[in-house]
DNA sequence: AGCAATTATTTTAACCTTAAAATATATCAT
DNA sequence: ATGATATATTTTAAGGTTAAAATAATTGCT
């Protein structure tokens, strides 16, 4: 679509990584002090949260970009923490049938709310408009980056 | 600094995370296809690249924003790769000093350029006027961060 | 000198992550 | 029905990550 950036790609790049970097830290800091969870289980829980019935594992690894074996943990940690179920399905016995229970969805509700706030605080530092602006350029990037994965994804 | 932003700065953080994961996981994926490395290999190599003499182990830590105990691992696996060298430090014998092999610092360089065409190509969607406003949000969200994080330090 | 406090690093236990192999079930062609 | 193929999931091995405990060496106080 253009010229090459050089360098200036890589700058970029790097100021956002750091940038990413700190607010994640500081998310998954913030739920292990107050909630003593993990980011990984929050947004599992988020997909859940978002969903009306039950979902199989694989679903859930499409949704969160992350490998099967990784969800099989994920759920396993969850289940013994008492915030989801997972059953077989009675159709096709190889697949699980997994959701959040009622403490699940409640205890993630309210660490949605405090995290909403942590991250509004995060981004203090910028305007509305820049805030307006990022939302843009991001929404750009991701766009592209998403439409740029679909075709490797066949290899 | 203002109003708060509501909704926004979920979204916005939402996109934000959702571009550099991607672009993450296809730099790990190319360090992996193309140099049998990781990122945290290449993070490693790289502050040693910008560095004239040896460096302890502290030092790379701090740089890398990562626990201590997590760079002895990386560093014991640089060493068994031949990529660095780790020496204790005579007048101090608390401490490593740590720095590339003449190997190391070539198979650095190397895969530098690769990876900067690599974040080249993956931010082509953005025009270099987008690029430049890219930079300055990141900066000043950067920057806020930092000396957010400062006072944070000394709990 | 000798002991307490500090500093640098490693070890440990727990969790997250992946790719690849293994397991179990379902589907399909004959 | 049977055997091959495909699908859903779990297991395994290797690495990355952290906080907290353990080691080891230095500094400072008296």
């Amino acid at each position: 679509m253009n010229a090459p950036h050089a360098k200036q790609s890589l700058r970029v790049w790097l100021r956002m990584l750091g940038a990413t970097t700190i607010i994640e830290k500081t998310i998954r800091n913030y739920l292990k002090a107050e909630f003593d969870s993990t980011l990984p289980r929050f947004d599992v829980m988020s997909v859940l949260d978002r969903q009306d019935g039950p979902m199989t594992m694989s679903e859930l690894s499409e949704k969160l970009l992350v490998s099967n074996g990784n969800v099989t943990g994920l759920v396993c940690r969850l289940v013994e923490d008492g915030m989801m179920t997972r059953e077989v399905d009675p159709d096709d016995r190889r697949t699980q049938r997994v959701e959040l229970t009622r403490a699940g969805r409640t205890a993630f509700r309210a660490m949605a709310i405090e995290h909403e706030n942590l991250v509004d605080s995060l981004f203090d530092s910028l305007s509305d408009t820049q805030m307006e602006e990022l939302l843009r350029l991001t929404t750009v990037l991701n766009t592209a980056l998403h439409t740029m994965r679909k075709p490797l994804e066949k290899l």
